[in-house]
Parts: C-alpha cells; structure tokens; sequence
RNA sequence: GGCUAGGUGGCAGAGUGGUUAUGCAGCGGCCUGCAAAGCCGUGUACCUCGGUUCGACUCCGGGCCUAGCCUCCA
C-alpha cells in the first residue's frame, strides 16, 4: 500500500507522490507565540508530527519544518503591557510550547525557523514581489496586488470578484483592492522594527512562512499543512506570495487541514474565551491521555472536548498498560501492519486505535503472552502512546491523588491480614475507607495492587 | 448571502454497495469470602423524502438540522 493524503486543493484523497524521493519537505504552522497553547494548538502539532513520523518510515529523509512566529502585533502588545521585549515574552511562550508538546508526545521538528531570523529573506521576497508587479508600496506599507495572481481563491475555493463585494474586511483608503493584505508596514518608534527599503517597519502576518519555507525547504514544497481557519486568507495568501515571487505555478503539491477542536460542539477559540489550555490540562491529566483523545477522532474531523472523553481515554489506556505490566517482557517487535495501513490511509487514527485495541485483546489471559504484548506496544509506538514503562503510567496516576503510598500499602497489608483470618467485616471496611478516597484495589493473584480511581 | 464539512447504536467514533469496526458505559457469565479489576459473551445503529440497483447506512437528487470559513484564530 502507499501513502495517502486528503488535498484540500483537489478535495480528494490522492497517492502521495513527493517530488523527490530523496528529500520529502513538508511545513506545517507552528505557534504565534504570544500565549500559552490551548488544546486546539495541540492538534496539528499532534498530527503533523504523527505524518512526519509516517512519512519517515518509507522516506529516509524528510525535511518537516514547522515555524515559531515571535513578531506579530499580539506579541507587540503582550510585550508592551508588560513593559518588557518582545523576545522576553516570544521566548517565554516558545519554551512552553516546547515542554507542553513534548508531554503530549509530540517530537521536535527537523527545523525550526523563527521569523525574527528571517527578516532579510523576507525583504528579499518582498521586494521580488514588487519588481515583479505583484506588490505596491502605499503610505509607508507593502501590499501584495491580489489582482496580480490569477489563481487567487483557487484553495479555498473563493472568487475573487465576490469576496470584494461582501468584504467585511476594514479596507484601508490605500488599498488598491479590498482583498489586498500587508507584506510589510511601518513601525513608531516604540515599536520592534527592522530597516527596510520602505523605511524602518516590519512584516505582516502571511510573508514569514513563505520566506521561511522557501529558504529551508525550496521554492515547491511536498506538503503544507495547519488548522483549517488558515486555509483563508493565510495558506490563499502564502500560495499567493510564493508563486508570485518564484514564478512558479506550484507552491505546495499537497495541502492538508485538521478540524478544530470544538466545547460543547463550539469551536474554541479566544474571542469565544472557551479555549482550554494545555498547560492547565496537563495539571490533571496525564499527557498521553491528552493525546490519545486528539487521536480518538480523525484529524479533519471536529473533535469535541469533554471530562467523558477524557475519562474514556484513561480507562483504555489503564487497560492497555495493565495489558503490558502483566505481559511484556521488552522484547523487540514488529507493529501490527493493520496500525501501519491506517495511519498511511490519510492518518486513519481512530481506525488504527480500533486496530491496536485488536492487537490488545489477543492477548492472552490465561498464559504469559510476551509476543502479543510486544506487538502492542511496538504498534503504539507508531501512534506514539504506551511508550513508557506501565510502572511508571501507574505511578503516574497514583501520584494524581497526592495520597501517601506508604500508609495506602500498610492499610492493604492490614486488610489482606484480616482476611486471611476470615474477619471480612474489617477487610470490607478498610476497602471502603479507601474506596472513600478514591483508591480502588485490585485482588489478583500476585497480590493486591491498587490505582486511583478515575475522576 | 457565498463557500466548506458533517448528521452512525446510551456516549465517543471509523468504515463499507450485500458479511463483527473499536473504545467507554450497560447487561449476562467465569473468577472472588463478597466486591472491584481482569477475562468471555452480548446489543443488530446508520437524519428525512425520492431515485439508481437484484440489493443502499454506503451512489445520485431534494429537504431538514448542526458546525466552520468569508475578520485575529490551529
């Protein structure tokens, strides 16, 4: 089986195909880094790094790159407010993303550019734009002629004429066309500017990420990717810039978009102020659970948010851990190629979660069965959950409750001494104390072991 | 208004022109001093109205409903 990907651009699932075996590139939209990330963040991070590892285990070398925009007016603002740089707070956001990504999982991309490190390409590319007739300056700013690009909606399936009649867009007396965005604009003193041949300003929002791509990855690129919110006017404009600045007709041969993340069925965001924060989330809950309900649904899918999801998620991930504590004895192996199918179908995770939970249920549970348990969690490697010892996953969800170990081991002592002496009336009563405090106790052969119960 | 995605069993969520998704919860059984956990078994779902077909939840058309984009946004 090959690759397949979902093209926004042609709306269809197509045969991944990249333009050079020997070097795939893919860039995803990485953070604006003037927050904390919220849960719905987390998803493309989550998915995009899922495909640069599905892509990696047929490609030998594939580039993905996902960026830090560190100036952006939010930043600005942030900044100001704080009365500090803005790389005080761009750094601070950025080394939070880092960490909070990296417990749900999610890996470092092959490159990491960041824009403030790119602010000579993006002058270069601005200024191409202008010699070749697609962009004009205006009252200190640089903007991009949207009439100049024939193709102009083409992603977003949007027609040019029409989205000038309803604009909604503040248009600004300068503009030529409402549709018109901002390549690079003046900055007051007081504001982080750069030199430029428009005088000291700095770029607007869309030109960073086709500079950034260009310059690491090549003027065509395999695979674009980011939340769906950016297919306009972001991905529109960055086809837009590129193709127009390279004159090519191909900016990105594959463009993919994850659904949002949704409460209550609405999708979060910070004007709705219903955004849910990883960090916050990552207080009282484990980072693999996070993950697997992000990878419970399928990526241009809407996944909506809730306790149950999450609880569901921890129950079968107690049951699969539980699974390895009993049975795996590290041994190397192979994932189930079932896993592999679905996640090369157009990252199929629910499919190949359904597929792992096959893997889990042969298992034996009458012998030890270390080949099975392997398999499983050789096949959660390629959605990157069961990756750490079930030991530490259990000691994990005890430390949650803040309880002491020690007097939770002598109340089970005392209660598996009073059963052997037939005196169920105490036994039962220490079980319900514990019970009481949200400690569950599991009787098995081996002993009695317990967890926390969940929330 | 324009454009896009979707409506599947109690909940979450895949998929398929005729055959078991999977998980969580529930129910029955095994086990247990009794429970819990675990294991085994179990539910016969696919918005609505037409059409195509030997046969549609799955294809086509209409309708209803939901969400999203068109403005910063993953």
């Amino acid at each position: 089986m090959s690759i397949q990907i979902y093209n926004t651009l042609t709306r269809r699932k197509e045969i991944f195909q990249p333009q050079d075996p020997a070097r795939v590139t893919v860039y995803a939209c990485g953070p604006t880094v003037y927050n904390y990330a919220h849960i719905g963040n987390a998803r493309p991070a989550v998915v995009f790094d899922l495909l640069y590892r599905v892509l990696s285990r047929r490609y030998a070398n594939v580039v993905y790159a996902r960026n830090i925009t560190d100036v952006d007016d939010k930043i600005n603002q942030a900044a100001a407010d704080e009365g500090v740089p803005i790389e005080v707070v761009s750094r601070r956001y950025a080394d939070a993303y880092h960490e909070d990504m990296a417990r749900l999982g999610v890996g470092r991309p092959t490159v990491e550019p960041r824009a403030t490190e790119h602010i000579a390409e993006i002058i270069d590319m601005i200024e191409r734009l202008v010699e070749r007739g697609c962009a004009y300056q205006a009252e200190q700013h640089v903007l991009f002629d949207v009439a100049s690009f024939e193709d102009y909606g083409r992603l977003s399936r949007r027609d040019r004429r029409e989205m000038i009649a309803g604009a909604r867009v503040e248009v600004a007396p300068y503009k030529k066309n409402p549709g018109d965005f901002v390549l690079w604009k003046p900055s007051s003193p007081d504001q982080p500017g750069w030199d430029s041949p428009w005088g000291r300003g700095r770029p607007g929002w869309h030109i960073e990420c086709s500079a950034m791509s260009a310059a690491h990855l090549g003027e065509v690129i395999d695979i674009h990717a980011g939340g769906q919110d950016l297919v306009f006017p972001h991905h529109e404009n960055e086809i837009a810039q590129s193709r127009c600045a390279h004159g090519s007709d191909t900016f990105a041969r594959y463009w993919m978009h994850n659904g949002f993340v949704t409460v209550e069925k609405r999708k979060m965001s910070k004007s709705l102020g219903n955004t849910l924060i990883v960090h916050e989330l990552l207080k009282h809950w484990p980072g693999e659970v996070l993950r697997y309900v992000l990878l419970s649904a399928h990526y241009r899918q809407p996944l909506d948010w809730s306790d149950k999801v999450l609880e569901q998620a921890q129950a079968t991930l107690d049951r699969l851990y539980g699974l390895l504590r009993d049975h795996d004895d590290a041994r190397p192996a192979e994932p189930d190629p079932t896993v592999i199918d679905a996640m090369e179908d157009d990252l199929n995770t629910p499919t190949a979660l359904a597929a792992l939970n096959r893997v889990a249920r042969a298992i034996s549970s009458s012998h030890p069965d270390p080949a099975n348990a392997a398999c499983l969690r050789a096949s959660g490697a390629a959605l990157g959950l069961l990756q750490q010892a079930a030991d530490a996953w259990f000691d994990q969800r005890r430390a949650e409750t803040g309880v002491d170990a020690g007097e939770i081991e002598a109340l089970i002592a005392a209660r598996n001494e009073a059963r052997s002496r037939r005196d169920f009336d105490t036994a039962d009563r220490i079980r319900d104390d514990l019970a009481e405090r949200g400690i569950v106790l599991k009787d098995g052969p081996e002993g009695t072991a317990w967890e926390a119960a969940n929330k």
